[in-house]
DNA sequence: CTGCTTCAGTCACCAGAGTGTCACAGCTGG
DNA sequence: CCAGCTGTGACACTCTGGTGACTGAAGCAG
């Protein structure tokens, strides 16, 4: 309920289809940021986040799949993607990918406010904070950075991608195999060791000194960031 | 994540795409619990929710809409509605009635995998609190965490299985072979000593002091968990 | 192409947590 | 009072987790 009206970030080249986009969400209540391209849009988003992202599949500078993944890299916004192709393939991608609902064109102007009502009201118990400040510590997951006292500290990207899970799920116990399917991918389920290398690392990194204060061992079951 | 295989209730009165629904459903790990008739699945889903639904629109006696609405009333499980209509307004009032998604027949399997995912994914968020509270003692099972005054205690992990066995079955007696085969396995059944011991640790741990309130002992056959 | 730097994975070692066993004390019902 | 069940503390064994050093791969600049 951070929003009296939602804001809706909108991405499609096409700017026909753009303005009819607008017109639409407008009339439909909501607020609406328009982009153009991916980059355009992964910057907005990241400037100020909206509550739910329509992506159009096809785009000059990439495509939406990938746009998605990226999204979901630090956010839970809902994603609609948009699409003329209604190819099996593509949808099990963009779902698979992070996407909440894959939309074929034609469609038509209710279904898709329908959508996006159902797509937001699944949403709205989360709070979407993509910057955690914790006792000195700050990790903003969009910015891809992390600071201890104000100062920026370089992570690899196997460590950041292990601290966003951590965090994106903080109070939470993950298992070693989660997170080894997560970071490492299902395959790699049962080699823990690696785990506990860059687990070390990481405390070394962030950790205050000394004792464990934010990332917590829970012996035999997984790791857990402490909120 | 309340069990390792979701399971599934899947409604629809054509025994045909039923049949179909059950095989591509099982074959992608899920549980299926069928229904013909809208009655027969809403006692179903009373009896032992399912973690979704997937919802024929036309249906002997009654709609699709309809049953999403009564489910709605108690549950906010995923519903998939299908359907051989294409038309919008169709799609817009079951969205609007709670369903999550709605998909036009024919439709490919994967998809309509890919779609469940979705739909889970973005549930298990979000999902009914797993969070029992019994007077200043707090027990998050999806998160694997226990807080007896706020304060986060520290459970091993057999301690912790006892402790959600217990929990999940509140109020409900269950027999020392029962605790040992889900917690040890079915070849410790006879292994009592073991138990008494861990019931006593996690007491130790639990209980405000002196006397067990929330562990009840019940001599000779096994423990429960007082609601 | 070469040398440097960074990052990931492996291994060995040690400390400590988790578990089962046992002995013993307390309780309860007949 | 006795027999059987239960609770609990001590202890030893096993296995897991943290850590530092090393190896190898990848990227980059000169």
């Amino acid at each position: 309920m951070s929003a009296e009206t939602p804001r809706i970030l909108v991405l499609d080249d096409e700017s026909q289809i753009l303005r009819a986009l607008k017109v639409v969400l407008r009339e439909a209540g909501f607020e609406v940021v328009a982009a153009e391209t991916a980059q355009e849009a992964l910057d907005r988003a990241a400037v100020r986040p909206p509550q739910a992202a329509i992506i159009d599949l096809v785009l000059p500078d990439g495509d939406g799949i990938e746009v998605t993944r990226q999204l979901r890299e630090w956010s839970e916004m809902p994603i609609l993607v948009l699409s003329a192709v209604g190819e099996e393939e593509q949808k099990v991608r963009a779902l698979e990918a992070g996407a909440d609902d894959y939309i074929t064109k034609p469609f038509g102007a209710r279904e898709l406010v329908a959508r996006l009502h159902a797509a937001l009201r699944r949403a709205g118990r989360s709070e979407d904070e993509p910057v955690v400040r914790v006792e000195g510590l700050e990790i903003d997951l969009a910015a891809r950075a992390v600071r201890r006292e104000g100062e920026l500290i370089h992570l690899t990207p196997i460590e950041f991608d292990l601290l966003r899970m951590l965090v994106r799920n903080r109070g939470r116990l993950l298992t070693h195999r989660a997170l080894l399917n997560e970071v490492w991918g299902p395959e790699y389920v049962d080699d823990i060791q690696p785990l506990r290398t860059h687990i070390a690392r990481l405390r070394g990194k962030i950790e205050p000194q000394g004792q464990p204060r934010y990332i917590v061992t829970d012996p035999g079951v997984g790791y857990r960031f402490s909120s």
